[in-house]
DNA sequence: AGACGCATAATTGGATCCAATCAACAATTG
DNA sequence: CAATTGTTGATTGGATCCAATTATGCGTCT
């Protein structure tokens, strides 16, 4: 059994809406794995836990499941969507289908502070020593690469699927440790697109890609324990 | 001004819950056009045309946020989402990203059933007169070539990727009539993709995109009148 | 005359209440 | 004794009501 009050204690800024604020602490908490796959999101407790009513509750939940955060059942109530090899394999082919092509988009236009600000994130994930921000902290590193590729929609996408892919890397770094992360592959990235070299660098996030498939397809054969 | 019981009047079966009636219509409006971009969304003028509280009209609108489909300010209310030049291409840098990779994937495992659903789907074009369904019979299409690709959440993607560029053909459509749906290009995925030759299919299908994307970009420089 | 401020109306966000649906368990029957 | 059915409790879906916020229009002041 989950305690919803401890999540909402460890929670930032209020947004402007209650809804907004539910949702907020919510998907956090799926994202870094305090709520478990299959956790029974009950709507009533969780009004209780946020000392709200039952329908900032329920906006909050419906548009979590529009980004497949949770499953939603008619008249049978909410759970955290499952992780799965195939998901983890679908969320895989999607970024090597989507993220070369924003890479190669963006480096023509990419400035100084982007590249600065890369370099930076790599460093932050070197000394960050909390699993549950390393996932934050590699996605942004990942976008910053991609911020001049325009095409706001296609960034979005990536974004989405970089934060399912958080779900995943939490489970590994708490169990393997975080060799996952592949910081050399980031290191050659920064280079390759300081450099403008748009073939080299899309080869080496292509491979990034892969090679953090491969590792990570592993983890449900058999050291799936909890 | 718009009549939106006109709209729930022109409704197919209801699902088991109210607000899943009212998703199913206001979205089949705004992609097949009878819901201009910008139209403002009140709730409480929905709640009187669907016969309904403004409650499930909410959980609705919610949704239809997440997918892209409105815009939410809040306090402010919804508006249907604009559409820009930006976005179609947007989407057709998305799609390119997306579909060959399906394609690929799935024609080894294409099925005979499969192959007649596409060519059966090719023939339903050529013979509807209503442009508002041609959208949708585009769009079964495409997804009935790449049925064999597994990776469920890739096709979940490129549905909604499809569903946005519905709203895009509607227009073209009206304006420049269907030449737009390109069906040789159609034809002739459908023969590679019965061959196997994997190669032959997604170039076509690279070409295809482009081309649509090519006669598309002009649309919003002069003639996007309304 | 123009701009600022205040009051009022319209609209959405949130709370509370009721109805419909589903799950679990007990009683009954073959 | 197993299967089925009725009944009760729990939970969500929907309706109504109230509060908070925003937009609009008027009046006043500069």
């Amino acid at each position: 059994m989950v305690d919803f009050s401890d999540l909402v204690a460890s929670a930032g800024r209020r947004p402007r809406t209650a809804s907004q604020f539910v949702e907020q602490v919510l998907k956090a908490a799926i994202l870094d794995g305090r709520l478990a796959p299959g956790t029974p999101l009950r709507q009533e407790a969780l009004a209780e836990a946020f000392d709200v009513s039952r329908m900032p509750i329920r906006e909050a939940l419906r548009q979590m499941e529009a980004e497949a955060l949770i499953e939603f059942a008619p008249h049978k109530g909410a759970v955290v969507a499952e992780i799965s090899a195939q998901d983890q394999a679908d969320t895989y082919v999607i970024r090597q289908a989507l993220e070369p092509v924003a890479l190669a988009l963006s480096i023509p236009h990419l400035t100084r502070d982007d590249l600065d600000r890369a370099e930076d994130l790599i460093g932050d994930m070197d000394r960050e020593p909390d699993h549950g921000r390393l996932g934050e902290l590699n996605r942004r590193f990942h976008i910053s690469l991609y911020a001049g590729a325009g095409h706001p929609k296609l960034l979005d996408l990536i974004e989405q699927q970089l934060i399912a892919h958080d779900r995943y890397l939490r489970f590994h770094l708490a169990i393997r440790g975080r060799e996952e992360i592949l910081q050399e592959d980031h290191r050659a990235m920064v280079e390759a697109a300081a450099r403008g070299d748009i073939d080299r660098a899309v080869k080496v996030l292509g491979q990034h890609l892969e090679r953090a498939a491969t590792v990570s397809s592993g983890f449900f054969d058999g050291e799936a324990g909890a």
